[in-house]
DNA sequence: TCGCCCATGTAAAGAGTTACATGATTAA
DNA sequence: TTAATCATGTAACTCTTTACATGGGCGA
């Protein structure tokens, strides 16, 4: 997964691991999290399968090396950027513990579920901030779909609190979601 | 955060590791998978800290081994139960994917996410076949929260298909949104 | 008797986290 | 000068997946 998307933030310009940790922060951070501990072994194996070649280019007295994707790196990436979506991906912490707050005290579960829902509005703020950030800019269609999955993100968020707000009041669960017509 | 799931499981009664899996499967199996590889470690784990015991019960030629929580292991299922629930979690493999589409040919990229929209389809189909299966259940109030996972689940593959269709026809983007007034 | 589900496990490999360790540059 | 950020990495650990290995019970 790692190695995917590191594969996909060289596709344009040589970076450092750093730098690539950055993008991934700025970018996909929305949905992904990435360490150090985890990106720069992952830059290692990926030079070792031929994908990149790294150059190191001494700023000052400070070591960076800049990776390079070869064309054999830019095959694997395509490769899986076009393997198939199946769904099932991302297990919930949060919706593991919600499934056994039928055993839990009620005063703690809505000091909880209260606390789960300031959360995600917090969390709502900053992705309506990233939002306003690329809001003015030009040539959005150049990234389009960048855009698209910090709007999945709020979209998302915004479900996951009138969900809370929901369940927090106990109102019926089948108010809950939309019924075709 | 299997080791805790395994105890939810364990509170009401003594379970066989393949009886786990199974409510696993048949509850929180909306949101989360575990397998036999990591089950099984961790019922063990979870014994020799002294969370679980376990008896032995030989039935016919097989041999069936129930687990029994310990008072301890009661106190660490509430103290994971009642812990923060900070957001930031899940790692999203498909979002990843489509955050590179940018780059991906338009024809490869609208079939992807035509196939990402059906996956999702069919996975409301069976969480709504299951939500059917409680609607006739009696005593609900006793499984609220439980029931709520389903429902988010629910949610949020709706919300998930309109997001396909709306980026798969190239709309824009703020209109996915919605904005309070 | 054949296939499916029940039932328990191990081994190897993969992926990631946290903490540690080091040091340079830059802006207040 | 000091704190933040830039910059790279390792080590130990944890958790998980996939594949393998074994065998019983049961219904058609």
């Amino acid at each position: 997964m790692l190695e995917s998307i590191a594969l996909g933030m060289l596709l344009e310009r040589d970076l450092t691991g750093y730098d690539i940790k950055k993008l991934i922060e700025n970018g996909i951070g929305v949905f992904y999290k990435a360490s150090f501990g985890s990106l720069y072994p992952a830059l290692k194996r990926l030079t070792q399968k031929g994908y990149l070649t790294t150059s190191e280019k001494p700023q000052g007295g400070r070591q960076k090396i800049f990776y390079h994707m070869t064309e054999k790196g830019r095959e694997e990436f395509f490769d899986w950027l076009s393997s198939p979506m199946d769904i099932f991906e991302g297990t919930n912490t949060h919706l593991a513990k919600v499934y056994f707050f039928d055993n839990l005290e009620p005063e703690i579960r809505e000091q909880k579920l209260l606390e789960y829902e300031i959360n995600n509005k917090n969390y709502l703020s900053k992705l309506k901030d990233l939002e306003k950030k690329f809001d003015g800019m030009e040539h959005k269609e150049c990234f389009y779909y960048k855009l698209s999955t910090l709007y999945y993100g709020i979209c998302i968020t915004q479900k996951t609190i009138q969900w809370c707000r929901h369940i927090r009041m106990q109102k019926a669960l089948p108010d809950l979601i939309e019924r075709e017509r």
